[in-house]
RNA sequence: GCGGAUGUGGUGAAAUUGGUAGACACGCUAGACUUAGGAUCUAGUGCCGAGAGGUGUGCGGGUUCGAGUCCCUCCAUCCGCACCA
């Protein structure tokens, strides 16, 4: 068997092996599927990319990776499995690109797109290309423009707590009217100011007037609100694209600046945003950061009276057992009621304070947060159980958009209350009696527990007994209610930009209305220039010749990036259906996403609106389910590893990182290519640019010359950027696929670092030399030893556990384990290297449908190949090592038969001349026996 | 300030139920072979110590026969939210 390797031995050649499958796999058609199978479905989604002008680097196939092995698991385990991938191709850096070089974005997208195409292809993916979609392409946007059109066409029913045809709701009105109940049973996804009205007064209202009561209901809606003004970018912002005041593209300066835009009802599904959270397999930090980002608070409003004017100034509290401490009311600057309240006196100073605070940016209002600033109007409210008058004060540190933009001030229990009044020489009422020592000079008590003084009714109560009392007293002299506010704000729906879906609505009188569905898509019109008209509209009004029915204007803005991703999911299951978004029984049939795939950085915005969407959509019958992502898994980012040469200050001299300490030097950025592993080819860096041509090196005793690292982002201008590409080059794709699993947890941020990869690579290779003994393809069809059969199946056992788990990390050591243990027991037995190929082929396929064929299976059955099941009998174990341990230290080991009882192991043990030394003639004061695993004793 | 995550060799990491800490791989050291190749193979490699041995999972404490793992306190790094009433 083993010859003399006169002839060179055949290699592990990965170039022609990858080029050959991938072909082969693309001409079969080998991934894709359909709903007509017997196997249950299952399905895997990547969050798919934006194809940007860079391409991808290392860090972006670390989740593609792993959903694609985790993928071909769950095929070869018998389910019939979906995992499509396609583009979000509709965004902001091709347009940028519009405009500076004029090029049509569609073109700058097509190009990159396939240059992303190119590189998925060569990483040996699993997608099932025939279903790719692409956000940008008409036959897509048609059905996001549909959807549109459905959440203008419905509002939300509180008491039904979903989504109705405005067409229902126009029916009550024509017969009830809208009474004052009915408009506070809605207030929760309102941010309305409508007044009641009868069925009769509704008959009487214009068309307008009509529609614009009608806006107040709509889930899409055009409505006026202070938006995130990004005069930069010419576009405004939703809250999750702002970045502590600045655009998160860009990094540009956002205002708060009033704004007719279309809006998102999203805070309607509030409630059940926040429920959905808790039955769904995600990460806990992402549903913690959905939960924050809704921030719902339960509490009360309360209206105080004012005092020489009409009407009454309505607050929200989580605290209305501290009703009594009030000493002020503040509102926000912005607050509607600011200026016709001040007095004569306070006119100018209030009118100076909220010009200022209006002039003030998003960023300058968070920078100062502990500069207190506010000014009394002049006007009194009564205290609603006292009567009490109280001043009402205007400050910045009063949201317009949380609540209701007026706060009641109580400094003894909340700290920025206690701020504003000590700086204003406010009074401050203590009402609650703390159980601890609390000096209420130097702050406020906030903790909700003590005892409630005087607050008349209240006192003797807990705080917890005071809340419930106080909400229902205010609720039973009719000052107010029980209610529940959320930080959640609806979502900003339009872009005054030209690379996204056009919103499908015209304009008549003024009036906007949606276009009919048989109409759509409503496609993106051509236009000479990407940038604002002279008259200060969105690049769509450039467009000649585009009006509705030749005639109505039609809506300027397009919708924003995450319009097309918040229900692609669903495309996928049937992407070139023209008649609808996608037909039921394929719905019904693969469901919703069983495993999604995708960054943490997504948490309050794609993830949040696909759930809002998604639970819409159940609303209106489209899907039968309630979240569109069961389970989640966020992969790390993959940080980059730069490289440094030290300059000599003033010189073109370098030295290495190892002597750098001698000298006055600056670290400068050198590109990775020019490094392996910490060493600098410096004929390399030389030819590099030729700043360095005649540059001189201070190298290492060794003659080398070392460069010193740190990890940062992946980015050009650090020359630190990885291409897979490159590497598929030089080790191949599943070197490539393994390297990055080997890395660490999926789910973990790590940097990036080559250095490793040689190891792996290797792996691949001993794998290979495991059917090729002796250079040439050979296997051994006798049968294997039982050392054999107890490698493969622990092997078996340890991978099923890790992929269960998705530890693809620890799954891939434990091949290279596996490789190592038959190599050194030798012997290629055909029984022991079959079921090892499929079992390494999700992570590796290439290399495993090459030596498959190779074992005389038809081309391309791997992938159907039942994946190797475990059998006990080989894993049973006659005897154990057990760890001798004194005192819980480990001392020795000695092998005895797991067939010994307690008191045997006892009597071997006692008797063993190394226990002996270790007791040093002690008596054992307890002997800890845990059989088939450890012994201790106790001295 | 609130919430979450993480902390283990020179490096990436493993340890699944409280039971041999550092598997696997990189790097490093020494050696073998060779048509110097980024090939292959052998041995070693947590730290201190010549050795016996001691010591070791961010710090300090606790529970336990036994703690990387459970509990408490603190520290550091990262992420999210943040005048949210």
């Amino acid at each position: 068997m083993y010859l003399c390797p006169l002839i060179a031995p055949m290699e592990y050649r990965f170039q022609d092996i990858e080029k050959k499958w991938q072909h082969f796999w693309h001409s079969n058609q080998t991934y894709r599927v359909d709903e007509h199978s017997t196997n249950p479905p299952y399905y895997v989604l990547d969050m798919f990319p934006y194809p940007s002008g860079a391409g991808l680097h290392v860090g972006h196939p670390l989740g593609y990776i792993a959903s694609d092995i985790f993928a071909r698991y769950k095929k070869h385990t018998g389910f019939n499995v979906l995992h499509p991938m396609g583009f979000d191709s509709f965004g902001l850096p091709a347009e940028q690109y519009a405009i500076q070089t004029g090029q049509h974005p569609a073109k700058t997208t097509k190009e990159n797109i396939a240059r992303y195409r190119d590189q998925l292809d060569k990483l040996g993916f699993n997608y099932d290309w025939s279903r790719e979609i692409q956000t940008s392409s008409p036959s897509y946007y048609k059905w996001t423009q549909w959807i549109f059109i459905q959440l203008f066409n419905s509002w939300f029913n509180p008491k039904t707590n979903k989504a109705e045809p405005i067409d229902q709701l126009i029916q009550y009105l024509q017969a009830h009217g809208l009474s004052a109940e009915f408009l506070a049973s809605i207030s929760g996804g309102m941010d309305t100011e409508l007044e009641p009205f009868t069925a009769v007064e509704w008959g009487a209202f214009t068309e307008g007037v009509k529609q614009s009561v009608l806006m107040n209901f709509r889930l899409a809606y055009l409505g006026e609100s202070f938006v995130n003004w990004c005069p930069e970018l010419g576009t405004v912002l939703a809250n999750d694209e702002v970045v502590n005041g600045l655009s998160e593209r860009g990094g540009y300066p956002v205002e708060r600046k009033l704004l007719k835009q279309w809006s998102m009802r999203i805070t309607a599904y509030a409630q059940r945003l926040l429920e959905g959270l808790d039955a769904l397999d995600w990460p806990e930090s992402i549903k913690d950061t959905q939960r924050n980002w809704i921030g719902r608070s339960e509490g009360a409003s309360v209206r105080f009276p004012l005092i020489n004017h009409e009407g009454w100034i309505e607050v929200f509290t989580t605290r209305p057992d501290t009703l009594y401490g009030v000493s002020f009311v503040t509102l926000a600057p912005e607050h509607e009621w600011v200026s016709s309240l001040c007095s004569v006196e306070q006119k100018a100073e209030v009118e100076a304070y909220v010009a200022k605070s209006k002039h003030r940016s998003e960023r300058e209002r968070m920078a100062d947060v502990n500069t207190i600033s506010g000014v009394f109007t002049g006007s009194y409210v009564a205290h609603p159980f006292t009567h009490e008058p109280i001043p009402v004060w205007v400050g910045d540190y009063v949201l317009v958009g949380y609540g209701t933009g007026a706060v009641m001030a109580v400094p003894a229990h909340d700290e920025r209350d206690f701020k504003f009044a000590t700086h204003f020489f406010l009074p401050i009422k203590q009402v609650i009696q703390p159980q601890q020592p609390h000096d209420f000079s130097l702050g406020a008590w906030t903790e909700k527990a003590g005892t409630l003084i005087n607050s008349e009714a209240l006192n003797g109560l807990s705080v917890y007994d005071a809340i419930q009392k106080m909400t229902d007293n205010i609720a039973h002299e009719g000052f107010g209610s029980k209610r529940i506010n959320y930080r959640l704000r609806n979502a900003v729906f339009g872009r005054q930009r030209y690379w996204g879906e056009p919103i499908p609505v015209y304009f008549k009188d003024d009036i906007p209305y949606v276009i009919p569905t048989e109409t759509l898509p409503l496609n993106l019109p051509e236009v000479d220039k990407y940038l604002p008209t002279e008259d200060g509209d969105p690049p769509l009004g450039r467009a000649v010749h585009w009006k509705f029915e030749d005639f109505y204007e039609y809506e300027k803005s397009t919708m924003p990036g995450w319009a097309g991703s918040s229900w692609y999911y669903l495309r996928y299951l049937d992407p070139t259906n023209e008649n609808m978004l996608a037909a039921p029984d394929k719905i019904a049939y693969w469901r919703n996403v069983d495993l999604y795939m995708g960054g943490a950085e997504h948490a309050t915005g794609h993830l949040l609106y696909a759930r809002f969407w998604c639970k819409f959509l159940k609303d209106i019958g489209i899907v039968p389910f309630d979240e569109p992502f069961k389970k989640m898994i966020n992969q790390g980012m993959i940080l980059g590893r730069s490289s440094f040469v030290y300059r000599v200050v003033g010189e073109s001299t370098f030295v290495s990182a190892g002597l750098k300490e001698s000298y006055r030097t600056t670290p400068i950025h050198v590109d990775i290519s020019l490094v392996s592993n910490d060493r600098l080819n410096i004929e390399g860096f030389k030819a590099w640019r030729t700043e360095f041509e005649n540059a001189t090196f201070i190298l290492e005793p060794t003659g080398e010359y070392l460069c010193g690292y740190e990890v940062e982002k992946m980015s050009k201008s650090k020359y630190n950027v990885q291409t897979p590409d490159e590497l598929v080059e030089r080790f191949g794709a599943d070197t490539l696929r393994m390297y990055e699993m080997f890395l660490g947890p999926v789910e973990q941020s790590k940097p990036w670092d080559t250095k490793g990869i040689t190891g792996v690579h290797g792996f691949l290779k001993k794998f290979w030399r495991l059917f090729h003994p002796s250079g040439t393809f050979e296997v051994n069809d006798a049968t294997p030893s039982l050392e054999h059969y107890k490698i493969l199946h622990k092997t078996i056992r340890k991978i099923r556990e890790d992929l269960d788990r998705f530890s693809f990390n620890t799954g891939v050591s434990n091949f290279m384990i596996c490789v190592n243990e038959l190599t050194e027991a030798k012997g290629n037995y055909r029984e022991i290297l079959e079921p090892l190929t499929v079992l390494l082929a999700p992570y590796a396929p290439h290399i495993t449908e090459e030596l498959w064929a190779l074992l005389g299976h038809e081309p391309g059955s791997l992938y159907n190949a039942p994946y190797p099941t475990v059998n006990p009998a080989y894993l049973v174990e006659s005897q154990h090592e057990y760890p001798v341990s004194i005192n819980g230290r480990m001392r020795f080991k000695m092998t005895l038969s797991l067939s010994l009882t307690k008191e045997e192991i006892e009597t071997v043990v006692m008797s063993e001349s190394q226990t002996i030394k270790w007791l040093e003639g002690k008596d054992p004061k307890k002997i800890i026996i845990v059989p088939g695993k450890i012994v201790n004793l106790v001295i």
